[in-house]
DNA sequence: ATTTATGCAAATCATTTGCACATAG
DNA sequence: CTATGTGCAAATGATTTGCATAAAT
């Protein structure tokens, strides 16, 4: 099946870019700014196929709704526990990492995800604040 | 709130113990079988318990639902890509990970978990005679 | 006796799907 | 024209919650 060049797709795909890790709710809503008629069904198509086609990202994380980046290249991420925001994380991806556990499970490794938590600074400031 | 010792909860325990990375799912299978009047809110509410007590501990995965595990201490976990099973890796704790990006982000890092995906050897096995 | 836990059904949250209609190629 | 995409509403899957009743301390 060829995918089309859609008014939707290429505002979805606009807003996921524009904002920072959005969930597909946050991306729903911004496109609706623009294209009040957009559906949510139309949003997560749209994420689905554009994650597929390289275009963005899929991030699947432990807790919480999935979210999309615009940043294609691997890398790990950051949730805060009190936010719930993402951030990317400036360390080096460890590529050799699969091979070191392959062996002994017999499994064939694909790939791995790294998920740190924590609070982050906005979170620090407001705990702080409220005691 | 003091929490009360109870038929179903040991049950739950037990069969949770005994399966390897149930989801809630499977635990409320195998809790049924012995306690047929169990209900699912009760597994959901024990589990929760438990694992807040450290008898088990609650293992959030980026896909898929959630699974708990009677190996407490820190680990990683490897997925199956075909058939969603979930496996403790041999691989040793990072227990310094977590500093070497506290710095650069201004975040109090509290944890992380790394899960790899492959696929398995029964999997593997299949897929294999399947084509 | 008092408080916590259970079972049920309904609610919630994220996501997917069936279907009739619209539109890109 | 015809296959693919859209919008809607309903379905799904995982989990949580309100509430009356039951059981543990």
């Amino acid at each position: 099946m060829k995918t089309r060049n859609t008014l939707q797709k290429n505002i979805i795909l606009e807003q996921a870019r524009r904002l920072h890790h959005p969930t597909a709710e946050e991306v729903y809503e911004a496109v609706f700014q623009v294209h009040p008629s957009i559906s949510r069904a139309t949003v997560y198509r749209n994420l689905k196929r554009l994650s597929e086609e390289g275009a963005i990202s899929h991030v699947r994380l432990p807790d919480g709704a999935d979210r999309f980046d615009s940043m294609t290249q691997k890398h790990y991420h950051i949730r805060c526990t009190e936010c719930g925001r993402v951030f990317d994380v400036d360390m080096p991806y460890f590529s050799g990492l699969e091979d070191k556990i392959a062996d002994k499970h017999g499994f064939d490794v694909n790939g791995h995800d790294i998920t740190f938590v924590g609070l982050c600074p906005d979170c620090k400031i407001k705990k702080k604040r409220g005691q």
